[in-house]
DNA sequence: CACCGTTGTAAAGTCGCTTTATCAATAATC
DNA sequence: GATTATTGATAAAGCGACTTTACAACGGTG
């Protein structure tokens, strides 16, 4: 199971590589995932992910000295900024979603139709269900 | 797809912790997997997890300072050392087992067997087709 | 206004690696 | 048999991706 993952994961990110954004490394998919962080708030974020605000901050950071997003004042509230992505950023999110769709086609070419979807829909079942159970949340402990 | 690997990491880690191992950490998975250290030299492991010897023989000096295993000389090649697990190394192998059992048990409680099945089906042809190909060399970057 | 929770961030530390560099033992070549 | 190349382990230094701790600015509530 951690394989054809991780085979997902070298793919996209060489996908963005030939594309031309070779500045990006497998920690920036915590930002650039579904639904992405346009118009988002930091701690949001974080909170996604699982992770703290500080380590979502760094890699903001980072991405905005890189040129994918700026983070500019909420103007509702005095304290808090907003993710704004920019044109090169929405390149990138447009890349990712050809990306994805490519992987899976193949993947559907590979398992055929009725079999892609079944992998598809267990998936989607484990992801809902309790069994698995256990927060996101990644408790105290450095690493 | 990540998330329930994620889980299954979480709920494995979690059972090895309430079985007592209260001071392994998810890197330590890089070492305790199948089919084990046991007998094999950290060369060899290090190039099945696709990692450096150096970051291998890393995390095998922890868990041999935590009693799991020990690292002694090679009788067949001085160069050499052997892996060999203590009886607490041991007794981890048998938790993470029936801990694989348990969650495999589970999943397949939760999506019925026929299902279950065409999930394993599945990965497992994805695991060994070419189509998310790429190799496990991590490649000269740092992180 | 005083109080408390929240947001962003700066600083320092930790962990899990990588790169670089030795050193010893073996294998290959002359 | 001496020299060179390869293989194995490992120490040292460094880096990336976080964490914990700390704090200042802001906002809602009494």
């Amino acid at each position: 199971m951690r394989m054809p993952i991780d085979a997902v994961y070298r793919r996209m990110l060489a996908d963005l590589h030939t594309a031309g954004f070779t500045d990006l490394v497998p920690a920036h998919f915590a930002v650039l995932r579904y639904p992405g962080p346009d118009g988002r708030r930091p701690s949001d974020l974080a909170a996604d992910v699982g992770m703290s605000k500080q380590a979502m901050n760094y890699l903001l950071g980072q991405l905005e000295g890189l040129g994918y997003l700026v983070r500019r004042d909420d103007p509702d509230d005095g304290r808090s900024k907003r993710v704004s992505m920019t044109d090169r950023g929405l390149a990138v999110r447009d890349t990712i979603r050809a990306s994805v769709a490519t992987i899976e086609t193949d993947l559907e070419q590979e398992l055929g139709p009725q079999r892609f979807a079944q992998l598809r829909d267990a998936l989607t079942q484990l992801n809902a269900c309790t069994t698995l159970g256990g927060s996101t949340d990644p408790g105290p402990h450095a690493g």
